[in-house]
DNA sequence: AAACAATAGTCAAAGATGGTCAGAGAGGTG
DNA sequence: CACCTCTCTGACCATCTTTGACTATTGTTT
């Protein structure tokens, strides 16, 4: 525990203990701590991914920042881990329709959601040859798997 | 938030709460804040667009000023069939958010739907060449003011 | 009508941040 | 020592903001 990384993420983590969200600017933690911006950039990969239960954004150009936030892990974590090795990049409109109903039933997505994202996932609102479709629509549905982790 | 259009933005908007329209004088609004009078034009055209639901008007000359007005549309299948027509077929990530955010306020949307839904239309979300992807952004965005009337 | 004054608009360059990535460095293990 | 993994660094990139020179429009005076 002497390596900057470490420190930096305890530094963070001590200030998330108390307020619910953090926002930084890059320049002052990296000057604070002595290194390159872009340390800061490793830091927050290599320690606040949404694994490990923290959601980032940030804002580049004048007035930018980082914001770190730290997320509740649910035991769902796993299924939605799982759903997502089982559409893998392939998947079929009743496939999808089914994911959702099972997402329903966990009571991870309420109704209204479902029907959106159907509405987003059938034939006619993917224009494009039917190979790609089911790419595209496994990686639509990917990035829902993913986002549900941090709704 | 301390760059001056962030400061700008609040100051207009705050006066915007009680009074339904405001109406400025650039060069007044630039010398109290203390910047370039085209600083205030980069406010307007990044803080108060359509897809933000605001509305300027402005006349040049003597006795010139810049008028902004939040739109209001009563009824939400007309707000929606409005903003499916600003949409067209082209839409950039920042404009959809936009939308997004003002479906979220006129109460057509959960902030947690939003979500799920600006996730999808994220460049990330859309694998292909940036013009498509917008024409595809655009096209999502549609389903998606489609199916908010059936919900 | 022409000239002048008073506004606002446009646009490109400079400034201010944060992001990415490949390679160097450090520490541990067989 | 050879090799692997994790850290650290810096050059280059992307995005948002700020500024100012130049332009366009409208009102007022001559």
């Amino acid at each position: 525990m002497q390596n900057i990384t470490d420190i930096i993420e305890a530094y963070l983590k001590q200030i998330l203990h108390d307020e619910k969200k953090i926002e930084i600017k890059r320049q002052e933690i990296a000057e604070r701590f002595d290194c390159v911006p872009s340390q800061i950039n490793y830091v927050i990969n290599t320690r606040f991914t949404i694994e490990k239960g923290y959601f980032v954004e940030s804002k580049r150009g004048g007035g930018g920042y980082i914001r770190i936030q730290k997320i509740v892990i649910l035991d769902s974590h796993d299924l939605l881990d799982e759903m997502s090795r089982w559409v893998g990049n392939d998947l079929t409109e009743q496939a999808a329709e089914d994911y959702l109903v099972r997402l329903i039933n966990e009571q991870l997505l309420t109704r209204r959601e479902a029907i959106l994202i159907q509405s987003l996932l059938q034939k006619e609102s993917l224009p494009m040859a039917l190979e790609d479709q089911r790419r595209m629509r496994a990686h639509l549905m990917q990035t829902v798997l993913q986002t549900i982790k941090r709704l």
